[in-house]
Formats: structure tokens, C-alpha cells, sequence
DNA sequence: CGCCGACTTGACACCAATCAAGATAAGTGG
DNA sequence: CCACTTATCTTGATTGGTGTCAAGTCGGCG
């Protein structure tokens, strides 16, 4: 960033329309979107102690920084923008969370962060202390717990190398690639790529301002990278050349 | 960053000069710079299963990315550089490690990063198989092996903000405070900082340059919030004021 | 004592933040 | 369903922060 970033001040995300429904985990459901790291067992065990929480619509707020933190959650349907915010009204997007994903980070008992409804979401909410219970009954379920949570680190080290590395361009590519990769948002026959949140939403995630956002768009757009359909929905021209962009191969952009 | 960084080529750290020493841990120590998060039981549980490391001096390679990977590792003293590298020779430094700190994160069997010592330091090393088998015995050990990996994680996103939110001196001030709070490098009295790190280090961890760490060190000398006693040694004259300074408070600095 | 690397400072170029205005899309109410 | 309002997105012009290159200084090690 060129210059203070500090004064900036954004809408902090509409009032909800629609009171989120909640009910047992177990009506209807007793499947969690951990099929890859859990076993059907496993499955069945966290979803005795779940409650499943529908979110209408995009814009609601799951829980804020600084309130005192009672639950684990996980995603099964929608995405999910988890972010905080500097005592002067900027904020920074830490990361996007799609189905699959668990959110709640807490520190001394409180969220250090606040999470918000991008879309229309389903999520699963843990009770920390019967999770802790049962973590400790069932220590492989607890593995595969900790497993998540180095991934999820990993997540936060290649963030940093985009932060630190990269300049805008390929900051977005960077973006772009990792959006890629969820199903339901990415059409790989029609090469196009659904996008949830805002330009100042991906500009608070990258450390960069919406109009660069913008900016880096219209870049990627006139190299043949790839063609806006709609602000929101884009089409993947060529995701080898987006991937080497990224990697610092082939940087002859301007 | 203004421009791209790209093509910088960096030395890698010189060869060791000694190789390392090892040994078992059970001889003579038996304790871990755990006693925060374990009892005295399981610190001796872990122990049981651990090796000393001992680096002589600054420079040595402890593990690089893409080696298969073995071990975790625990720092008793000294500290470690946690690094990644571009294919293009340009570094990141994701986080530098102090005496008490975990690291060796894996994905799929392999580091993905690389660890260096910076200073001569004792390194305890667990092998992950009987890691593995430990905390599937003592769920109560993993359960703060987990607490652990999120204030790893938590770490990780303090990193991020920083580096998406902070122009460089505000950065190298945030760099500052923390280092502050480890004993041993922060004498209290004295307002003495020790700086185990070189300037390119920092700059990498910064995600700038070692010349704009030299600038910012020139703007928090000029406006009084520290002194240079020698590059790696410094006087903290006003940290309340660095502090507020990172917080975004009386941001009236060139 | 002398060499070499690390650190600092200056000059310059360039990327990106900011301010401003217009275009497009979305949401609202008649 | 259409007209109107409003938010979001895009583009242009300008300015400021910082990366890069270059030269000089300091400090440490042999």
C-alpha cells in the first residue's frame, strides 16, 4: 500500500431481514460436509451435539469481535466472510469461508473476529464446552480436528506470501485461482467462475482498495485472462496462464 | 510494494560450521518450555520421545521445504527463521520462532517451508509417528496441542493484518512490539531491545525491503520512540507510543 | 589493520491509494 | 411490470509511499 489506509469507512453489512431459524442437527441431517476427514461414526457423534442455524440471506451477522465466545461452526451450505476491524473503521477480510469449512477462532473466551453472511447460508454450530468434552472421549476425531486446524494455517501462511509478495495483478489472480476451486461456484465446462462477496469485499481480503480491484480486472480482462460476464460472474479464458501468473512465471503484465 | 520484487536473489544463510549435536532428551533436562500449557506429567510423557538438537550457531539449515518430513519441533533456546521461497529467489518470512514455540508444519509428509537458525539454539525434535500414537493416548496432551495451533493460527492472522493494513513504519513498529515480549531479548530496565535478525530478515517478514526497514527505523529514531545503540540493539524510548502508533492512534509520523 | 558484509542514505521511477465523476446493476415502490 | 432510487462498479487524474539502483558508512571478523 501506497498510503494510509486509515479514515476509510464502509457500511458494515445491512441489518438482517429474517431472524435466523435454528433446530436440532440430528432431524433430517446426521451428515456433516467432513466426509473427507470423518468417518460416517465421527459424523454422527458431532451432529448429536449440533444445532443447525439458515441464514436467508447474505449480510447477517453469525457473531462479532469481542463477544464472548460459546460455539464452534461449520459450513454446509453458503459462504461466510470473517473479518476485523481497526478502531478507525478499516477492516481487513481474513478469509472467506465455504462449505466444509469451521470458523469461531476464539481467544480467552471471546471472538477475535467478526463473521457475516455472504449468501443465504446453512451452518452447523458446535457448544464449545460439549465439543471439548467430546474431543477429549474421542481422540480421533480430535486428530482429525488438529489436522483441520493446520490447514487452516496453511491457509494464513499462503495469505501472508500473497501479502507480502505479490502486487495487485497477481494478488487477484491469486484470488481468482483459489475461488476456482469450489464446487458449485466454479463451472469447469463453461469455464465460469461465480463470485459471492463485493469488489471492496475482495479488496479488504487482498489489502488493496476497490478500485484496484477493479483495476486489476480490467488488467487480467485485456490480456485475455479472462472476460467479465457480470460484476459477479466471470469466465476463466485461460487458467494455466492465471496459475503461472501467480507463480511469477510469465509476469509480463502491466 | 510499489514494484514488483520479483528477480531479488538473496544468500541463503551460510553452511554450517559445526554440525549439529543430539542426544536424548531424558538426559539431564526431562522439563520442556511447556510449563505453561502442560503439566509436569506429560511434559515428561513428551520428553520421553524427544531428541535435543544442538545448533552451535546461527545459519544452520534445520529442515527445508520438500524434504520428507519427520519431526516436530520445539524451541528450549535460541531462534528460528520460518522462510518460503518464490521460484524466482525473491523470500517471505512467515514468522520467526522463540524459545517455547512449536514448528515444522507439514502437508502431505513434506515441509512446506524452510527453518534456519538465526542464533545458536537447543532444539527439541518429536518424531510425528509416535507424536501420532502419544496424543491418540493422552487426549488431554492434544487437546493443548490444539489450543497451541490456534494461537499459531491467531498469530498467523495478526500477520496478515499487519501486512494488509500497515504502511512500513507502523509495520516495523508492530515488528518491534512484538519482539518486545520475549525475555531474554527485551531487558525491561535498561528499555534494551535485542534484535536477533538482520534488517533483510525483517524486510522479508515485512513483505518491503531492507532498505525501507533502515528508512523506518530513521523515522521512529527522528520522532523519538527509540535509539539506535547499534543495528541489532535498540532503546525503546516511548513504547506506549509505539503501541498506539500500531493501534492506528496519533499517526502523525512522515 | 584491512577486508567484506551489513547497514544507511539519497535520487529516481513506478505502483497504487485517493478523490472525483460517470456507468452499470440491483433493489424499491407505485 | 416499469420507473425511480441507490448501491456497486468502473474509469480518469493526481499524489504519495516505497521499491530499486547507487554510493557511502559503519562494524565485525580474520
Amino acid at each position: 500500500m501506497a498510503v494510509s489506509s486509515a479514515g476509510r469507512k464502509r457500511p458494515r453489512g445491512r441489518l438482517p431481514k429474517v431472524i435466523a431459524r435454528e433446530f436440532c442437527a440430528m432431524e433430517g441431517h446426521g451428515r456433516l460436509p467432513l466426509g473427507n476427514i470423518l468417518s460416517p461414526a465421527e459424523q454422527t457423534e458431532l451432529a448429536k451435539i449440533a444445532t443447525v442455524l439458515e441464514y436467508q440471506t447474505g449480510g447477517m451477522a453469525i457473531f462479532s469481535e469481542g463477544e464472548d465466545a460459546h460455539f464452534l461452526y461449520l459450513i454446509d451450505d453458503g459462504v461466510v466472510r470473517i473479518s476485523w476491524h481497526l478502531p478507525d473503521g478499516s477492516r481487513q477480510v481474513l478469509g472467506f469461508m465455504w462449505p466444509g469449512d469451521l470458523f469461531g477462532l476464539a481467544e480467552e473466551g471471546r471472538y477475535v473476529n467478526t463473521a457475516e453472511s455472504l449468501t443465504s447460508a446453512t451452518i452447523f454450530r458446535f457448544p464449545l464446552e460439549r465439543l471439548r468434552r467430546l474431543l477429549l472421549q474421542e481422540p480421533m476425531l480430535q486428530l482429525h480436528l488438529l489436522t483441520k486446524a493446520a490447514h487452516e494455517l496453511r491457509r494464513a501462511q499462503r495469505q501472508i506470501i500473497v501479502l507480502g509478495q505479490l502486487q495487485n495483478v497477481k494478488r487477484l489472480a491469486s484470488f481468482i485461482m483459489d475461488c476456482r476451486q469450489h464446487v458449485g461456484f466454479f463451472d469447469s465446462r463453461a469455464r465460469l467462475l461465480r463470485l459471492p462477496m463485493s469488489r471492496s469485499d475482495i479488496a479488504d481480503y487482498l489489502g488493496t482498495s476497490a478500485e484496484s480491484v477493479a483495476r486489476a480486472f480490467t488488467a487480467l480482462e485485456r490480456d485475455g485472462l479472462l472476460r467479465r460476464i457480470s460484476p459477479r460472474s466471470v469466465e476463466l479464458l485461460d487458467s494455466d496462464r492465471l496459475a503461472r501468473l501467480v507463480r511469477g512465471i510469465g509476469d509480463n503484465l502491466r
